[in-house]
DNA sequence: AAACGAACCGAAAAGGCTTTCAGAGACGCT
DNA sequence: AGCGTCTCTGAAAGCCTTTTCGGTTCGTTT
């Protein structure tokens, strides 16, 4: 039943092609299709039908000028390569795209210019709100309080608190990883993590530091910082077994880092989990599940992060304003690389 | 040197607030700040000076709304969370950022349901055109001929030979890995892939067969198609070195099986790269970088297919009309795992 | 029969911008 | 002085939709 000849690459129907084909006024057509009361019902069909022979769709563009708000937001990344910004705007695109909000995406690539230019090129669209995704926890520049449009940080925060931030819980998340080798029976717990410089990383350490402590518990060892990569996990995991070889649990900083503790755990003869079970953080399918065995991670729930900042903005766009950065939880995902002592 | 009272939260100035301050029309000052020559060098600095006052930004929403062009695109990809969709978009948005086009990123989740209804709000925003982004190479469903607006498909090309498709050239992608191998001296060449239910999987089998009978050799064994895994890559290899333990190279369809493929090449007490070579595909840093060694793998140039597909939808609206599928060269990006034979 | 609501419809304005066209000065020429 | 020519400027139309408000038609009430 192909139509013989469709709209095609014509101008799309505009709402005065729709009257003048159901034989009413423009006012009247609009009227029709969009509910309002004022129209006899048998009136409000024929505009309907006339509406869909031409395959009418509003133009948002006119609909925007006309109502001040566009229902479109900016999406601000500082690095979309960084793997942590993809589940975020995931999660607000999704929290968006439910309702009847387009989101621009904008790439800054880590460069303030950039950004800046985004963010004017934003306004000057007349979006009526801003996200903006960081690629680390640690707070960066606000973008001021002087924008016409509300504006929410996700994942990195602002560093005014008079701006609203919604991040992970790092420290929480320290804590429940620490707690589930604990609930393992594993009482001698190494921590090896990634760059000091990261907030997260220091954060996570402390979490973990203050659940060991009401357990009665310490660290096998100070937190060992290094790098975010697989092999600083090997070369810290090689010097930990000189160290203490009695070591029944290592807390790794990242999937990463994991990968490369269970590598030279397995290489020197200890056995993941029964000898020594083994988390990672970050909760990256690729490498929880393909590790040997699957790798026991905490996942920042990002995507969550990105539907929360997405839902805080679209409520800041109806007014009511927060401020001040809201962490929130983080979860344990349970694989083959911890169990409990037999 | 902070202004105390910015133009803030008001409403942003307009064109008429401009005007108003340099004491002209409105007429005046757009032709002034549009740079039209048709205004005394006096008066347009005098509107300059007023627009910057008032920190003045054109209404975009207004002007497309005249101009019939908006000055956006929409990005549809099927899944965000595949790796592949990233970088195209980083490329597109990058190229058409440069310009002044901003883009609208909806994710179908891989629903053609949800896909349908986003083309329908996209062109419901009087996008200028449309770039459909796969997660695979395989052929997948046009959006139709009868959009208002050009398309342009990257990555999965679309099955109707009528429109656009840039993807990345895996027969070549094939031949050139295999064509490194041989430069390596490497003769007795296996080849470890993926499911083969992904046209990449089957292109790239292609690829390397054809440059190894133009080497007068053949792979040793079939191609071993199985699962895009690092389980996969170890039982291949497995199985592969019982049958042909005098194996130098291995070329994989993906750098998670390489990984696999290296890890039991090494328990096995082959060398990597002196006894064979692996190569990768998809140049994964996470993947490439972190493996011992550092593998070399085949780059498929994503960006580049990005900022292709933006190019070509940039000319398309401009009116010049381009059709079938347009393959992109990939690139050997060399590492550790391949050396030449001593 | 006159008046009054209710129900329905359409003209017009608004939103911010660009462009066209006509008008206003200024200037030089005959 | 009168005329044509430039150079600037501004009024107004147009883009597409929504909303307000005034007008028309009916049926109903006194």
């Amino acid at each position: 039943m192909a139509q013989a000849t469709g709209p095609s690459r014509s101008h799309p129907a505009t709402l005065s092609d729709v009257a003048r084909l159901a034989g009413v006024s423009v006012a009247t057509a609009s009227k029709a299709l969009n509910g309002r009361s004022q129209v006899r019902a048998e009136t409000r069909q024929r505009v309907i039908e006339a509406a869909e022979r031409l395959s009418f769709r509003p133009n948002q563009v006119a609909r925007g000028l006309l109502a001040g708000r566009t229902g479109t937001v900016g999406l601000l990344t500082s690095d979309l390569e960084g793997r942590f910004s993809i589940p975020i705007l995931m999660g607000a695109e999704d929290a968006f795209g439910a309702g009847e909000v387009a989101v621009f995406l904008c790439d800054a690539r880590g460069d303030a210019i950039r950004e800046q230019h985004h963010v004017r090129a934003l306004l000057g669209r007349r979006v009526d709100g801003l996200i903006v995704v960081g690629s680390r926890t640690d707070p960066r520049p606000s973008l001021g309080r002087e924008l016409p449009v509300p504006v929410v940080y996700a994942y990195a925060p602002s560093d005014d608190t008079e701006d609203l931030s919604i991040v992970p819980d790092n420290v929480g998340a320290g804590r429940i990883a620490v707690d589930h080798l604990l609930a393992c029976g594993r009482t001698r717990i190494a921590h090896i993590t990634g760059d000091p410089g990261y907030l997260a990383a220091r954060e996570r350490a402390e979490g973990a530091g203050a659940a060991l402590a009401d357990a009665g518990l310490t660290l096998v060892g100070r937190p060992r910082f290094g790098a975010w990569s697989e092999g600083w996990g090997r070369a810290a995991t090689a010097i930990l077994l000189d160290q203490h070889p009695d070591v029944d649990a290592v807390l790794c900083g990242s999937d990463q880092i994991a990968r490369g503790v269970i590598d030279v755990l397995r290489e020197r003869g200890h056995r993941v989990p029964e000898d020594v079970a083994v988390m990672g953080f970050d909760n990256w399918r690729v490498l929880t599940s393909a590790s040997r065995p699957p790798l026991t991670s905490v996942d920042m729930n990002l995507e969550q992060v990105g539907r929360a900042a997405a839902h805080a903005l679209f409520t800041a766009i109806g007014g009511a304003r927060r401020s001040g950065v809201e962490s929130l939880p983080c979860r344990v995902v349970i694989r083959g690389s911890t169990a409990p002592l037999s």
